[in-house]
DNA sequence: ACCTGAACACCGTTCAAGT
DNA sequence: ACCTGAACACCGTTCAAGT
């Protein structure tokens, strides 16, 4: 075996940020947060690791243009024909299940700042906003509201899955370990949390996922009609 | 002037989990997230780095800890008295202006997964719920929708503030210039986001903060009714 | 003009030696 | 038992040299 033609890839064409960007994906979704290194991602695109900076200014820049290909396309999905509020509900779902696919992809997108994966979403949503009859003055603050909430979820759920992986258990063992503990708080102090203990382990994250998005839009309708 | 007494500070007590936990908020606070290192913290304890490893599992365990610190404050605040709603507005309020002094504790909140200080939240939030008539099995929902919306801010905020630090401008500065970014997206493809680049810029995030807490408790009394 | 990859600065973590 | 701090492994980024 000739080290050097196994070791390398071969490179198809010159190289270029969406190339780079796709060998970032790739790499985070088999190896995790932890495994994008620039030295790991050379060896991928078979160059040195000072080549990628010809195209990325940075590892921030990196993760933020790997997240908002992924958004991209959970936004694009099919959300037309139906009500503002169904077509609210089908982004909100599409992003959901993009972000379970790709957890890292979740706290990308909260660090992210007012770039390019949030304008994706926050225009998305603003749109069905603006087909209901809210009025002008609160668009910004209920689009807002909505995407807040949606960034929080994927957060937390991509801190969890992270922390799953540290620990090497499946999202299911690991959501039944945050159950046991906090079925050992203190009932004093933690009354609540331990009540809803069993509800972590048995719920549906996706389910109540959609439950928050249709309290929103709940307060929406109803702000709507004031 | 002796090295020695200059850059060293006076050890008064010996070493423990809460002195580490209290120099790391300082840290963290004077010189933001990066501004946390071991070398940083150990220098500022009077000790090497090795020795703070008798005391915290690691770097993660440590930010979650301050977050934690943060977040305990902030939820003892004053919230008795007045009704359920009342209630969550002000915990929603303070934990609101921890995370503005304490940007970097919204980034370590939104990686603590199920850790205490979510748990924290979560309890307070939730028992405000369980006194409102929100059916029981819905208050699990509705308890994480309101802490993922607050998770979710938290996030962008400290995010904002962290991307303004790096590019040396204060919080004002830098929502214009985003502003100024979302004017320059093409109006086919982003009528939204261009339409309220302005109120991005004029808004007050408190208030807005508040508005989404608010439409989410408009949907609970509206399932409350039904 | 663009790639290459050694080198630099830095950081979390460990561990043998000290007290 | 706990601290000390040098050492290790590793990582983002730069830049002189190559093509």
């Amino acid at each position: 075996m000739n080290k050097k033609t196994v070791t390398r890839a071969r490179r198809d064409d010159t190289l270029s940020r969406e190339r780079i960007i796709e060998a970032a994906i790739d790499l985070l979704d088999r190896e995790g947060e932890r495994g994008l290194t620039f030295q790991a991602l050379s060896a991928q695109l078979a160059t040195g690791p000072g080549a990628i900076y010809g195209h990325i200014a940075n590892k921030a820049d990196l993760l933020t243009a790997a997240c908002d290909a992924i958004v991209a396309r959970a936004v694009m999905a099919p959300l037309d024909g139906a009500t503002p509020q169904a077509a609210i509900r089908a982004v909100a779902l599409a992003l959901f299940d993009a972000m379970d696919v790709h957890p890292w992809a979740g706290a990308a997108l909260i660090q992210a700042g007012g770039k390019m994966p949030v304008v994706r979403i926050l225009e998305c949503i603003g749109r069905q906003i603006s087909a209901l009859d809210v009025p002008e003055p609160a668009r910004w603050a209920s689009a807002c509201a909505l995407v807040n909430y949606i960034l929080g979820v994927s957060g937390q759920n991509a801190a969890n899955a992270q922390l799953a992986r540290s620990q090497g258990a499946d999202r299911g063992k690991f959501l039944a370990a945050v159950a046991n503990d906090w079925t050992q708080l203190d009932p004093a102090l933690y009354p609540f949390t331990r009540s809803v203990a069993g509800q972590l382990r048995e719920h549906d994250d996706r389910e109540d996922f959609l439950a928050g998005v249709d309290l929103l839009l709940a307060g929406l309708v109803d702000q709507e009609v004031k």
